[in-house]
DNA sequence: ATAAATAAGATTTTTTTTATCCTATATTGG
DNA sequence: CCAATATAGGATAAAAAAAATCTTATTTAT
């Protein structure tokens, strides 16, 4: 029950583009310096997230990566699944059929429950709010309480 | 993003234990065969259950394993965490050391916040809601209205 | 005693994750 | 145009985690 490692590094590239601002080119090893993130995997993961949209390649000689998309139009859940796929908990959640007894299954319709839950929470907060650290602090505007 | 196979083999061992009665024994190989677990893999799930207090397990000829503790005292949480071991969604939530960002990082507070909601909504829930089915439908008690 | 059942440790197999190697390609600046 | 610089992209390797099984030992009912 954890994100990965490459989740964990495409949030903070994003993190960083984002704070270099959005359109401008920031290499790669740049990137993978200050984020401590493996400078090849950075690569491969720069190649999903372009795929995903949320950045553009530039290749040659001072080429890196540029943001396509506002940091608040990004949401945390955006980054998360550009690179590990939408999130389900269980299999039985990605495919119903996986089971026999998901149609009556309450334990199922649990796993259904905290997964539409954990995908808004980090739907809720998008990279404007996370470069401005503000989201650590006070309710989630928009969420009914919660923690915190 | 997932929970594992063997935590899933552990619910629904308790979920099968406890609709078969607290204290009764019930044979592995027979809870193996009804929830469709691998038999020894279960025996290997049913020690870690054991070690947690769940359940005991009973030797020789007509043994198997009996649920220790009501299934309203059990949440699903409690499965859960008794297979995977205290659910953190990142690294640096566990150890917060393990990243030198971690004090001031408003993602780390973003991981922070939907873990312990997750870890909430799995608690809310115990096993007997589960085998009544109910915890299908309707708002959980206790817990500000979200989703469905 | 014997048969029936699980325990427990070791081991194997499979899958996923993480990382790197290598050749190709694009871009900049002289 | 050329050389230097950087990333792309496919293949592969290494490591870790998950899933399952094998083997021998132990316990208990009859
Ligand atoms: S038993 Fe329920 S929770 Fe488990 S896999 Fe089947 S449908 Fe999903
Ligand atoms: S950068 Fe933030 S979220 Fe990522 S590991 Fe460090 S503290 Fe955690």
């Amino acid at each position: 029950m954890r994100i990965t490692r490459a989740t964990e590094y495409a949030v903070r590239c994003i993190l960083f583009l984002a704070v270099n601002g959005k359109g401008e080119v920031v290499g790669r090893k740049e990137i993978a310096k200050y984020m401590e993130i493996p400078g090849q995997f950075l690569g491969k993961i720069a190649q999903q997230l372009a795929k995903a949209g949320l950045i553009e390649i530039v290749q040659g000689a001072k080429g890196g990566y540029r943001l396509l998309v506002s940091p608040e139009k990004i949401s945390l859940l955006n980054a998360v699944e550009a690179i590990s796929g939408e999130i389900f908990l269980n299999d039985c959640i990605m495919r119903p059929a996986s089971c026999r007894r998901s149609a009556t299954c309450s334990v199922h319709c649990l796993w259904e429950r905290a997964r539409t839950q954990l995908r808004n929470t980090l739907g809720e907060v998008n990279f404007a709010k996370l470069m401005e650290g503000e989201s650590c602090f006070g309710p989630l505007e928009g969420s009914s309480r919660q923690g915190r």
